[in-house]
DNA sequence: ACCTGAACACCGTTCAAGT
DNA sequence: ACCTGAACACCGTTCAAGT
């Protein structure tokens, strides 16, 4: 009898259910047996489309950098800083669970390289020396992926009872989980704005 | 014949191997059966010190966290946020290849939360109301986070030559591995001035 | 080209047993 | 209390074999 036209499995399908599963149950949740599972087929079938899992989440997180927006840096640097920081938080919150692959992972990929030239060069056209650039990059980074692993990890559990009255200034309203993507998106827009802020007072020094 | 009087295992012991470990190989080069190898026993014989591997790893992740100094905010909530930035940034830098863990344990230790106290109370002495105190709070830990997930997992690779010609905006001289230190600490330094710059303008409209 | 069954070399953890 | 041997339920990955 003759095989389907069409294949069980293409890269696309394993890509998506694979990220449903992380979105799901954390990166400990995916594996390749039970990933193989839900797609009806078994675990060494995945290899015939990805070489190894690593090259698999690699090519999920280039998937998610993709709604990156790095335009902005054709109108002015300060703006172009803005939705470049926003847009890549958007993109880490849409999957918290992938914030440590894609901060782990080596910006080689073409699409990274081409924003990452975006930025750096609307920052110089702007004025900025090369040195100023790298880092303020950097420093863009550091304030995304950083706020993205504590939405990935909160911070404080659900038992808040266990040191409401021990630490007074630890005003749990402002802590409980309800509150948390509220407090960590306003803080997000509260370091973005300061740091923007202190910036432009240093570009004026230059 | 009796048993020698001291065990040949304990919680420090344990700690200190497996935290070398930790640093040499990465999170990933660090398993029950080979720690137990090192320390010359059999793995199950760990687990009678220690409940889980987890509860190793954040117990690890409390001792490194000691070292952090959030003394200054005695004197004022600028110093204060400064010294506790930098020396929370040096405790990671000790250990990159804990950061994962660090970032994403639970803060419910004791130790944490007095920490957490000193860095909320601090702010609010100063004048910030506790909303804001929370948020600046937060904002410092994506810094450090970031800087110290990006230093975790250096961006660029070896292999320069691979982009060099293709993405003139790149100045590789910047990006080597050899300056990634460096590059890092720099960073860290400017978002950081310019994150205190910027509140310090902001705690005027208050 | 695509998929399978069996196997290799690992994991964290449990548990009855020994001292 | 502390340690061991054997076992359970997993992993990622390889490879010869089938279609």
């Amino acid at each position: 009898m003759p095989r389907p036209s069409t294949p069980l499995l293409n890269r696309a399908r394993i890509r998506s259910h694979a990220l449903a599963m992380v979105d799901a149950a954390g990166l400990g949740g995916l594996s390749m047996r039970k990933l193989a599972g839900e797609l009806g087929v078994q675990a060494p079938s995945l290899y015939t489309h990805y070489r190894t899992k690593d090259e698999l989440l690699q090519d999920i997180a280039d998937d998610i950098m993709s709604t990156v927006d790095v335009s902005d840096f054709a109108t002015d640097w300060a703006a172009g800083v803005r939705t470049w920081a926003r847009s890549y938080r958007a993109a880490m919150a849409a999957h918290p669970n992938m914030v440590p692959v894609i901060a782990s992972g080596p910006a080689r990929r073409e699409t990274a390289l081409a924003r990452a030239d975006a930025v750096h060069g609307g920052l110089v056209r702007a004025g900025w020396p090369p040195r100023y650039a790298t880092m303020i990059g950097a420093s863009t980074k550091y304030l995304v992926l950083g706020a993205a692993m504590s939405s990935f990890s909160r911070g404080f559990e659900d038992d808040v009872q266990v040191y409401v009255d021990r630490y007074p200034h630890l005003d749990q309203a402002h802590r409980l989980r309800d509150h948390a993507d509220e407090i960590d998106a306003d803080s997000f827009e509260l370091a973005l704005d300061a740091f923007i802020h202190g910036l432009t007072a240093l570009r004026a020094t230059l």
